[in-house]
DNA sequence: ATCACCATGTAAGCTGTTACATGATTAA
DNA sequence: TTAATCATGTAACAGCTTACATGGTGAT
């Protein structure tokens, strides 16, 4: 009966709980900005969107649209709003460690020098990128700062998982130039 | 010719370079202590393992053992070795962005504040936890401070990415303690 | 005797990626 | 007219998880 949902399920829930959307609209927000923390193609976001509904978590109604198909329009059922936020109070299971990059450097000894510090440094710069993304992303949700004063709203809510960018990002940062300093001893 | 090889294929290879093993062997460390940064069944290592003998990047022989089948001791080729450094050299992909913690933040506006807190509480917990795992990890290296003074040693490599994860739990607990400050208005 | 550990494999199912398939509207 | 954007779906494949299957040795 209730059929369970994965986490792809509430990713999509998440997002239609914020506002209604097509299974395009959906797609785009999993790319950026929901993409930095999760992401889904839309061959997945569609037999998903059937799932959901098939359990009553989500609606539609047909909109007129630019494709060659009936547009819908998706939005939250009030069982889906349960549904979410049951989810959401449960403690969360860790992200799945799969990192490549420290695969990498758990065989960095087979590197000569120059070559592990040239991979450490390429690390570095990706992350430094990632970080001003982020910290413009910052910027402009601080243009209204009164949205970000009560942490009770959604905007506080996308703010958090910035912050968490942000830091992971500084300490992926920090940890590259202790292993630089090492390695150019 | 030159079978292209998983990520998964890597890290075997990536243990294999340190020391001949079983698949049971392989097994056992990918759960601990590379189950920090990568993890594997043994149902995914066996198969792989044959994998990478048919493409000549390892080879066994056959050993007494206390299994039903025979037991099998893998070692690195010199072409295996090769394709690891190679791979090893090469910019490294991001981890795959996939973070259920994360999609339950973006969702927090929907739990009241108590819920609020003990999520993110829980969470705490389970990361300083972590943290206490690897230092007690670093303690136990450090016993033999001379195996980590030069970065071009397996060992300092280990302990390189232990640094990673320390840093990462880390820079965890400072977020968490950042949004509980401002969920405890 | 029973349990933990050693040891290797296969099969079924779920999740995610890449490719296939179609077609209208709007801006350069 | 050509490309980008809107819009929805299916199919094939790769990777990972869970369950099935077998059986020997050594410690409690």
């Amino acid at each position: 009966m209730t059929a369970s949902t994965s986490s792809l399920g509430y990713a999509v829930l998440g997002l239609l709980a914020r506002s209604a959307a097509t299974g395009y609209d959906l797609t785009r927000r999993m790319h950026r900005p929901v993409g930095w923390f999760w992401t889904a193609a839309h061959s997945q976001v569609y037999p998903e969107l059937a799932r959901l509904e098939s359990g009553g978590l989500v609606e539609h109604d047909v909109v007129e649209g630019a494709g060659p198909r009936p547009t819908k329009r998706y939005r939250l059922t009030r069982a889906g709003r349960v549904r979410l936020r049951d989810w959401v109070a449960e403690p969360a299971e860790r992200a799945p460690d799969r990192d490549p990059l420290m695969l990498k450097v758990y065989s960095l000894w087979l590197l000569d020098r120059p070559q592990a510090v040239a991979l450490v440094e390429a690390t570095r710069t990706d992350h430094a990128a990632r970080l001003e993304v982020y910290a413009a992303q910052e910027r402009e949700m601080q243009a209204r700062p009164e949205a970000l004063a009560d942490p009770g709203t959604r905007e506080f809510a996308a703010w958090a998982t910035l912050r968490a960018g942000i830091s992971f990002e500084q300490h992926r940062l920090d940890w590259c130039d202790w292993l630089l300093a090492r390695l150019r001893d």
